[in-house]
DNA sequence: AGGTAATCGAGACGGTACGTCCCGTCTTATC
DNA sequence: GATAAGACGGGACGTACCGTCTCGATTACCT
């Protein structure tokens, strides 16, 4: 049983009839995804409705409802298109030196996060992750996991290299370094500055050392 | 109609007279602050309506509207009268052994956050919170802060005792305990167990520890 | 069985809780029935709809489903409210002159069913009987019956004058003046026409007068 | 958008290119009669819809476009290959004993009416015919009126044969036989019985006899 | 026999209206 | 004056069909 749906007026699944992809329209596609980013930044996730996109995309409702399943699955499409793979495929820069690395990126991530057309629609999909178990495996899968994953491989490097200590579990240092991050910013328990982030990778690392 | 509050679709400013709460009829504060924290259980909170709230509660919607300015701030009310003060008052044992004292207290909060009756309107809260910046404040100050307090004090005691190096900062110290399980819990980047929680005070120590 | 409404899809029965009509805005009630007699006008009844109505009415959709079943309902009250009973009560002239009296009276009703205005919106309601059964009774009810029963009056005093033979059935002398009229202007058989009537009451009075 | 036809909502003439009929699929043509027939019989005509039809008869929702106008016009296509023809080419039987005659073809016309796979699609395009002035041409031309002309047949006979007076217009007389009995089915103003026709036919004649 | 042009089944598309839900305000009668 | 009740104007929901359109896959005529 698909977990949450169930309730006494759950409301009913969606799409037996699973549409034909191959006859899909690209121009709607792409219509409907730009639409609902620009709308997300104009009015905010909440008052994001599916009516409203489908008028600026200049498109059926329909269309909407036949391709996905809510808002919250449109935003990450739109989302994802725009947060290239690219992006992650480049990785973080290893030039020997961990801490500088680390405090590199991560005031880059301040810095986009800091910047407000991105993070609107982000943070959307964070908080409808959140309220939503079902959207939150598609969030993970296709933006924080991703995420979480170049530090992983760059701890694990500096890890090889004598740069950490053998013992350390490298998933749990990862989340050492972004929980702190976006517990800040998710939850607006502080303030994202580079000052903050650089203090945090020094206090990490000094958990990481070699002793 | 009680023309040009603000914007043109701001949800305008309620209550210009603002009720005198020495006529405030308790039973029906109870009744909807009781029928809020059952619908959150089951239905979640997006599903929440002030109507299905009023109706449960016995209560016209007015009296709901009278007090609280949205649904969040109700299930905010009706959560901080289930979790008492007391809670926090007692703060976190202090054994001397700060290991020890972290890990009990942070199996504690696993096993408080699995539960279900305690996850559901928490886990609304936070939600609201990350994606309304105004209710975010409250909530923070009324449970997310007072949370976070005690594990400084226990900190700065240990820092006090010698148990933490000199030059950390408390706060930021707190951040690295709770962050990563605020993120495994909010964002379901991991499961909560007591492994999770007890590795990770193990490692935020390695990097408190005087050198 | 209740003929055409119970097909695998049949729209739920509505109004389980009855609305309280003490409380009900005479205002909207007048809008609605206004918007929807200035529309049917406009666009015909098939083209009729209810989010136009409510629009142009100023009211919302709920209200107009709160307090009737259908489009056709609406048109029905708001039609019964222009024909005021006043019309019928005045009943059929009786000069003494049978045969004049009735050409006089058919060939208004023809002057009537020939102005749009008024042909309209009762074109619609007869339509909207001849398609559904429950529909119609009171369709029947609140127009039709009210109209021959003037003409049952006045057979049955031309009859009681000895100008109608003794064992005729005034009802079906009744529908066979009422029957080609409604005929020829319903389905659309003949143009209706005074020399129309005039035949018409000539032929039928031929089958009735005393032998 | 296919711009600018004629009016802001103008149906707008379908066909420029009128399709080749001597590629016509009688396979999928009558598919789509008998499917109407069918679901007009179940669901009725207000929910009759080109879907339902085209799902029922297998066939693209084109191909019910590409033939026909609109549902009414399958309806009525659908409907005049079981009313066959035949039917009307026999005509009211000449037994020289009018009433009799009339009589016996009124009373099984109420037989015909009373039975609900004829009495559906009949009031279907009855009912659409009452609303449409356009469809109407149609089915008076293909239904109304070779059922009125057996009579008109019948009775110009027997005003040869001298049992109607000289100076009845025959067509008035028709409406007078016809009217009453259209209008009891049609707006449910009576039942049909046999009585009720025979009574019809009486007291017509009666206005209709050489004096 | 192969080419080709139209019909065919299928169904995606831009739209309109449906009937429902809930919003936040308001009105009424009761306590 | 606060309250229970709920009618009100309004906005969005998710669905049903409309009539048009685009897609191969047939089909039937014409070289």
């Amino acid at each position: 049983m698909p977990s949450a749906s169930s309730g006494p007026s759950a409301p009913r699944a969606r799409e037996f009839r699973t549409p034909d992809a191959s006859r899909r329209s690209e121009r709607s596609r792409r219509a409907i995804l730009d639409a609902s980013m620009e709308l997300v930044g104009e009015v905010g996730y909440n008052k994001l409705t599916i009516e409203a996109v489908a008028a600026r995309a200049g498109v059926g409702k329909q269309t909407i409802y036949r391709w996905w399943p809510s808002k919250a699955a449109v935003l990450l499409d739109a989302f994802t298109t725009v947060v290239t793979n690219a992006e992650y495929e480049a990785g973080i820069p290893d030039t020997g030196d961990l801490e500088a690395d680390l405090k590199q990126v991560l005031r880059a991530t301040v810095d986009e996060f800091t910047d407000a057309s991105f993070e609107a629609p982000y943070r959307a999909l964070a908080v409808a992750g959140a309220a939503d178990e079902e959207l939150s495996k598609e969030f993970l899968e296709r933006l924080m996991e991703p995420g979480m994953e170049v530090y992983t491989r760059r701890l694990r490097s500096a890890q090889e290299a004598g740069q950490i200590a053998e013992d350390i579990d490298i998933g749990l240092a990862v989340e050492m370094l972004l929980g702190p991050f976006q517990q800040r910013w998710l939850q607006r328990t502080g303030t994202l500055t580079h000052e903050f982030t650089d203090a945090l990778v020094e206090l990490v690392l000094r958990g990481l050392a070699p002793r």
